[in-house]
DNA sequence: CGCTTATATAAGCGACCGCTGATATCGTAG
DNA sequence: CTACGATATCAGCGGTCGCTTATATAAGCG
């Protein structure tokens, strides 16, 4: 399944949002989902197994319960497909300079400021 | 029709593709896309419909010709969406602190070098 | 041990999406 | 005016996706 079509449920996407702000059980989530979507624990269940399944999740089981978190490289995949529209509403660079910048803007803040420091979730 | 599901489409991202380097007319896309997906002119019509309609490109007639010019704004939308989770792969910033680097970058850039400048087609 | 809670899987069904083939519209050339 | 080329639309069909209900797995708890 492509990365865009993974993006194109809206339950899905819902579900990338909440695991955006910290990893949560499945049931935490199914109960926010059911709340907004009316939609069934199963149904859910599906949804994180796609996310699971194509990268966009990372799961931890924690006694019964399975703690889902989000895994950000294809989303990164996304922001890359991305860049050769960048141009368009930042005209003023082409492709590669666009990731020149990007690069060196990072490097600047990483550098001066900082705020609190989640490392983000590799898994081997 | 959300912005996702239309990029869930791989004909219509290969023709968003085609149409950044500078606009084609339909034509022109078809022949492309029928080389490389072995899809009617019909099919790649109807795909340019979905494009038009949820503003990913806008067309001007030339003559019998329909030129077609990607329009970046539902992009851009997906790029916003993605703020949410640039803290994945940029830990040092939260959300707001992104937000006010990329603009402070823009600035930064658009005062002092410059490359091409093909203006983005803004359609009123 | 059973019983409950938490989560995942299976089977089946309805809806939607994208394709094709046929046809309509529109511009242009003879 | 007619014919042709370029593009869009229509009708219909098949496949896929997401939902539900029912069930399986597995951990916690008395």
């Amino acid at each position: 399944m492509h990365v865009f079509d993974v993006l194109g449920d809206p339950v899905r996407r819902r579900i990338l949002e909440l695991l955006a702000d910290g990893e949560l059980s499945s049931g935490a989530v199914c109960e926010v989902i059911r709340e907004e979507f009316g939609i069934s624990q199963p149904a859910v269940s599906q949804h994180l197994k796609v996310l699971r399944e194509n990268g966009f999740a990372t799961v931890r089981p924690e006694g019964a319960r399975r703690l889902y978190a989000v895994n950000s490289e294809p989303l990164r995949d996304i922001d890359v497909w991305l860049d050769r529209f960048r141009r368009f509403w930042t005209p003023h660079l082409d492709a590669l300079g666009t990731e020149l910048a990007r690069g060196k803007r990072e490097r600047r803040l990483r550098e001066s400021g900082d705020a609190e420091g989640r490392p983000p979730e590799e898994q081997p």
